[in-house]
DNA sequence: TGCAATACATGATAATTATCATGAACTGAT
DNA sequence: ATCAGTTCATGATAATTATCATGTATTGCA
């Protein structure tokens, strides 16, 4: 559902992205994007179709996800509000190299990627800006993947519930935004070993589950769980 | 080893990095970069040292990795002549993410970042050229650590194996750059497994091995192999 | 409210991968 | 040429992870 969307020269994400543009520029950016309102479960990008927009997220969750040509699907990253995000192929290529879905209610603002480029050619400061957030953001990415795949499965799910809990939440006392498939599709393992694993930390008196509510209660001791591998 | 480097303007490598860039601007690079020889196995870039350029090879093979807090090394991709890299950081960070290292003899030129970034502030159209270079390096990256995460030990071998012969040296019997050890930690397996499954490979009559040579005899095969997973 | 579908949970077992041990082949340096 | 160190090679075994089977709880919807 698309919504009224806040003039640019007063969002509170400006400094987030467009730090580096000028009044007029931001004028120009402020007639070339739309923002749209997307329930939880519902698709916002579909890997394969054509590039017209990068997005950034105003509220709420989305994955980055992608499926295998044998029908399984991996989740690339989650982002949440003031991530950069969607730019993680938009200059490559000209397909959406992923499927954006937002995990929780979110409200998205797509800024048409021809004037994207059109600043880029034309403001250096902006492009530098650009790359810097997108070199950090991939960096990112192939960080958290490779030291994941160095860990063994209880090592990554006490990686991942620190995540959310430092990361996501800033709480010991979160409700889990994902099921425990998308655990698995995170964090590349089965789903019934997630499952598995969560109950064994639960037994152990290192989380509490409540329904969809997951305490932290020992979090130096899932620190090393999870520095351990 | 440093080496008198070619003109920029006339370098053969001017087209795949600055096509974009005036006459003026590629001599002004020409004034702010060096080229240096490397032999097999020696380092050319320390992860974690400050970044001070970006590099690009001239010729020889490359290899990006890291070594982990637990002391072991994961390889991140190979490189060769033409292949952007080095930017894989450059402007995320104030510090290299990952070492480099010469596979293969090697020629590498290293151009100041200062440098770089002054003809990014002031040229936009080189601006998103190497957002462009810079954002399909990653994706290919990414693309190939999702990839083989999805396989079993034989496909990524079996992967791994197609992509020497395709990729990197266009025929189906080359010498081996790497040694299993490094090949282990390219598609993140364990060094006797490589060796294990190069000897089952061998003994099924899909490939040869004489020393350091491989020829795949059943190409068919290694693929079916790599897809099935 | 009740039904169907999905998510969660747990045990038993199979498959995959890592580890350990041992030895041969190769490499580089004296 | 020889020795030491590394790489390559292979078997036996242990550890990890996936798969299958089965049942309960939860959720969405008619």
């Amino acid at each position: 559902m698309q919504i009224k969307s806040p003039d640019c020269t007063v969002c509170q994400f400006r400094s987030m992205m467009f730090d580096s543009l000028s009044r007029d520029e931001l004028g120009r950016l402020n007639t070339c994007k739309s923002q749209h309102l997307f329930g939880k479960g519902e698709l916002i990008v579909r890997e394969g179709s054509a590039i017209q927009a990068i997005i950034y997220l105003h509220k709420g969750l989305i994955k980055l996800h992608k499926t295998t040509s044998d029908g399984r699907s991996q989740i690339i990253s989650i982002a949440r509000p003031f991530d950069f995000v969607g730019l993680l192929s938009v200059f490559s290529n000209d397909l959406y190299r992923y499927s954006i879905t937002a995990i929780e209610d979110s409200s998205v603002c797509f800024i048409n990627k021809d004037c994207i480029h059109h600043e880029i050619l034309n403001n250096g400061k902006f492009a530098l800006d650009i790359i810097r957030r997108m070199s950090q953001a991939t960096d990112d990415v192939l960080q958290a993947k490779f030291s994941l795949s160095m860990k063994h499965l209880r090592g990554r799910i006490a990686h991942i519930l620190l995540d959310f809990a430092e990361n996501i939440y800033n709480t010991l006392a979160f409700d889990l935004p994902v099921s425990r498939k998308e655990i698995s599709e995170l964090i590349d393992m089965r789903p019934e070993n997630v499952i598995r694993i969560l109950s064994e930390f639960r037994k152990d008196g290192i989380i509490r589950i409540n329904g969809p509510e997951i305490v932290i209660l020992k979090p130096e001791l899932l620190r090393q769980i999870s520095d351990a591998g």
